[in-house]
DNA sequence: AATGAATGAGAATTCATTCAT
DNA sequence: AATGAATGAATTCTCATTCAT
């Protein structure tokens, strides 16, 4: 009966916390980030119980995000070259394309402050992906390797690949090429 | 602000930012630090103009820390395959044995507060590896990547099976090898 | 702010402070006061102007609730010394069943925010004991002191026999009895 | 080597803090504890090592104060009585001398966060006076309560005294006599 | 050079109160 | 009238840095 909570301002905060984060680490101060969500200090309190709390609904917002952008349009029944090579062009264009979320990833990444439960519920999201390597690998050179260790790879691998296109966009394309290349070459039979 | 005297005492200085960077990341107190390493808060302070400088220092004697390990008894005259090889376990193992080294190093690399003059000093000392990953591109793959780009591919795999190798410490062996592995196939050619 | 209608919510909201101030002290939430009433935050400031309005009624209250405990079956035809020992053993058995009014008061007496009128009031509601007190005194060795001194004599011992029956209940009846003795005998003459 | 903690500030401190407790109860805030103590707000961390702790030291210090005050010229060879009246009169005078030790005692009394290494503290400071009033009810009336149900009883008393004392200050005498009279006769033969 | 006390600008919350719904 | 989101001042405590000793 009162004023019900804002989905857009719940959005807002998240969205402040993603500049803040990516730009000042972790120790952004809840003040500026209600400030940029144009919100009054206290009120990031009614929307998160605490900066923890705030912090591992990041996470988990980011990595949805990204797990959708990259199942968009996925061509489920395609060759398993044609999906692998789908995800990591998702992968790339959404880190070139929101790099205040991919800093902000890799900074919550680190930060020590993610619960194994919100660890948990990402994995879980990334599920598909997962299982994708997991098939990618069955006759491949990794195949005693934990799927996770091939996700690991792909991450890494991609994180680099947008760095460096990042710090020199021009070549954006080609980075993004030899960065799948290096990536298949890795994981698949000679 | 005088001139430090004793390389003892700046050295259990950049060995306590090491533990405790890594156990909590670059909040990690001034105070405590020096503490840790056995001095007065204030002496730190002789030894480092601020907490940038000490943060910038410490990267840099990880680095060369690394950069040492990885040089020690190169086998300068052996095969390309075989340097690499050399390179990668020395790195691995330096991973495995130093884990704070490593949780610091890459603690500091997301921070956002390693000046530019910093990493060039690092690159400059990881310059060999970069000839030899210059020469190991020569004809693969990769050859139209900056070596840099080889460099930091290394870097991401083996931080990722020294990542998998720290949480399932009994198959160590068996990430370093197929790590190395996958290495390999990513930046030769087929 | 407009004119409350529930009598209900009220007292809700009075019994919820009690046991928060008796819990917590003067610095028990507003909102959680309201919610353990089963209200919402807002609705306790259309009972309560303000939280000092809050504080001065329920001390005026829990005032009130003595008294009319005191004056239960008040035998007003009984000897001076029979109708100050009801008035004691009530006291005492007020206390000793409602330990978070017996608290509460304490706090809220203590705490510097119960203004004159209050205390004007709740002094008017206590009259026919002052008068007890006052007739007690007529020839006894405090004929010379204010009534309320009297008054405030009692409340002191009986306020420091109910703190030890409660550490200590097996003992209750033993020290309301030996309690109201040192009272009747401090007043009395020899 | 470097500037040693000062005494002086502690006491500024604490004598502050009674003044501002004493006043406004324990909600004082630290910064203005500070400030009044002409120290900067973080300077009270240093020798308190958080607010809980600043009230518990605060209290032992007051009833150590008080302790001293009454045990000062004491006549431990006279009379019971006069040894009694000793103590009486020490408290009243202390009391009325600095109500703001009287008050914030109050207030730090009721907060529930005292500790009970605190009251322990403070429990063996007053033996001597426990001892006292344990010879005092060997033969009377209240024989078969402990020691500390008679000190409690002189405090109630004593505190009641002084509050009328300082609300009618031209008759603190009176209260005074009639007060330790009502005491005595309290726990005495009749 | 070394020490650690002193400083005061933040930081994360909390909370009485207001006000849109 | 009732609700609970919104507000922002206030609070406790932290911490890089300075400076008296």
């Amino acid at each position: 009966m009162a004023r019900p909570r804002s989905e857009d301002k719940r959005s807002a905060i998240l969205a402040a916390a993603t500049e803040l984060v990516a730009a000042q680490g972790l120790g952004a101060p809840t003040a500026k980030i209600a400030k940029q969500a144009g919100l009054a200090e206290g009120t990031l309190f009614t929307y998160f119980e605490n900066k923890d709390d705030l912090i591992n609904q990041l996470y988990l917002e980011i990595k949805t995000d990204l797990r959708d952008a990259m199942m968009a349009n996925y061509p489920a029944h395609r060759s398993l070259a044609d999906r692998a090579r789908h995800i990591w062009d998702r992968y790339i264009d959404w880190g070139v394309a929101f790099p205040a979320k991919r800093k902000a990833l890799s900074q919550l990444g680190v930060s020590g402050r993610i619960t194994t439960t919100t660890t948990d519920a990402s994995r879980s999201a990334f599920c598909e992906i997962e299982a994708l390597m997991h098939e990618s690998l069955a006759t491949g050179p990794l195949k005693d390797q934990p799927p996770a260790f091939v996700v690991a790879i792909m991450e890494s691998l991609a994180e680099t690949a947008m760095r460096f296109t990042t710090s020199d966009p021009a070549q954006a394309e080609r980075y993004k090429q030899a960065g799948f290349d290096a990536f298949w070459r890795a994981i698949s039979m000679k």
